[in-house]
DNA sequence: CTCCCGCA
DNA sequence: TGCGGGAGG
């Protein structure tokens, strides 16, 4: 997913409460994708209510989305709009990858073998309008605000923290440093552990931010550049050149200016080039949100989760309790501060 | 993923 | 008090 550039960025360790009082955007797509896949029985089987409908992201938005409140982290969810067509390519091969995991899946737990079952479940999950509209009234009732992109969420976000509405954008992508955003944390989970893609494996992942800045001075680069380079390796509107990774892609780019120059050194074309570059240089993008931290509701809170969605009362009335409690003190502190 | 219980 | 592992809906 996205663009294979991350070899190239200057990641810096940094702990959850270095965001503390912070603005963090977060992509909802590549979220809501990781809850999805990763909230999952042993078989496979997402969470899901009495009427069969997925619950697993409920879950997880509410835990993490609580957690990074305690951490006095101020979040705001961006939501993607509409793709541009050049991306129809990715997307219908994500979409042709979960059809036949969903297929292998079916096979699996057919067979019984429960660890490829749960390996192709995994593979197979998708972020329908279901799902987002789900999450939206859910983030809503917990006063939490969240931005509808025009087009891509990740340029949405970056646009949010360029115009310092935002202090950073939150994805486990790098596709937003294309769009110009100026710092990207990644791995912000709660625990500190993320699951190995494929194996049945957890990992201590460190959360870590990436400036822009800071790369491109380490890369010698610019801006224009790094969007040159990423064409090269591939981004999700084009294909990428025959044998050329990051590093290569960074050699060729600095030897030759731009990515024409590159081209015509290798008498290769890129189809549609200017206008895979126009969507990271002027992406579309709107000024018309409201970034704005409410105070949850309980009672909506508990008839949404518990009521309509099946989960236990005990467990939501201690969830939206520490909601309410960390809320409260970030109420106090901006009160401090104003 | 995060929670939470059982166990050192 | 802190980890391991299963449950959660």
């Amino acid at each position: 997913m996205g663009t294979d550039i991350g070899d190239l960025l200057q990641k810096r360790k940094i702990e959850l409460t270095d965001l503390s009082n912070r603005v963090v955007a977060i992509d909802a797509f590549n979220t809501l994708h990781q809850f999805l896949s990763i909230i999952r029985q042993r078989d496979g089987s997402p969470l899901v209510n009495s009427s069969g409908k997925v619950t697993s992201h409920l879950s997880g938005l509410l835990y993490r989305t609580a957690s990074l409140i305690e951490a006095g982290i101020k979040p705001v969810f961006v939501f993607d709009g509409k793709p541009p067509d050049l991306k129809s390519e990715t997307l219908s091969r994500r979409k042709e990858v979960r059809e036949t995991s969903l297929e292998k899946w079916e096979n699996a737990k057919a067979e019984g073998d429960i660890e490829a079952a749960h390996k192709y479940a995994q593979a197979s999950s998708k972020v329908d309008q279901a799902i987002v509209e789900d999450s939206k009234y859910l983030l809503g009732i917990m006063g939490i605000p969240w931005t509808q992109a025009p087009c891509e969420g990740e340029a949405q976000a970056a646009h949010m923290v360029i115009k310092k509405d935002a202090d950073c954008v939150a994805s486990q992508d790098y596709d937003s440093f294309l769009f110009g955003a100026p710092s990207v944390v990644r791995n912000m989970t709660v625990t500190g552990k993320r699951k190995l893609p494929g194996k049945n494996v957890y990992v201590d992942v460190e959360l870590e931010r990436i400036d822009l800045d800071e790369t491109l001075g380490a890369l010698g680069v610019n801006l224009d550049q790094l969007i040159d380079i990423a064409i090269c390796v591939g981004t999700d509107y084009n294909k990428g050149l025959e044998k050329v990774g990051p590093k290569t892609a960074l050699k060729l780019i600095k030897k030759h200016g731009d990515i024409h120059a590159v081209l015509r050194e290798k008498g290769v074309e890129i189809e549609g080039l200017d206008n895979i570059k126009e969507l990271f240089t002027h992406p579309d993008v709107t000024d018309d949100y409201e970034i704005k931290w409410g105070k949850p509701d309980s009672e909506k809170l508990i008839n949404f989760l518990c009521e309509e969605n099946g989960f236990s009362v005990d467990r939501m009335e201690k969830a939206v309790e520490r909601l309410k409690a960390a809320s409260g003190a970030r109420q106090k502190t901006l009160d401090q501060w104003f």
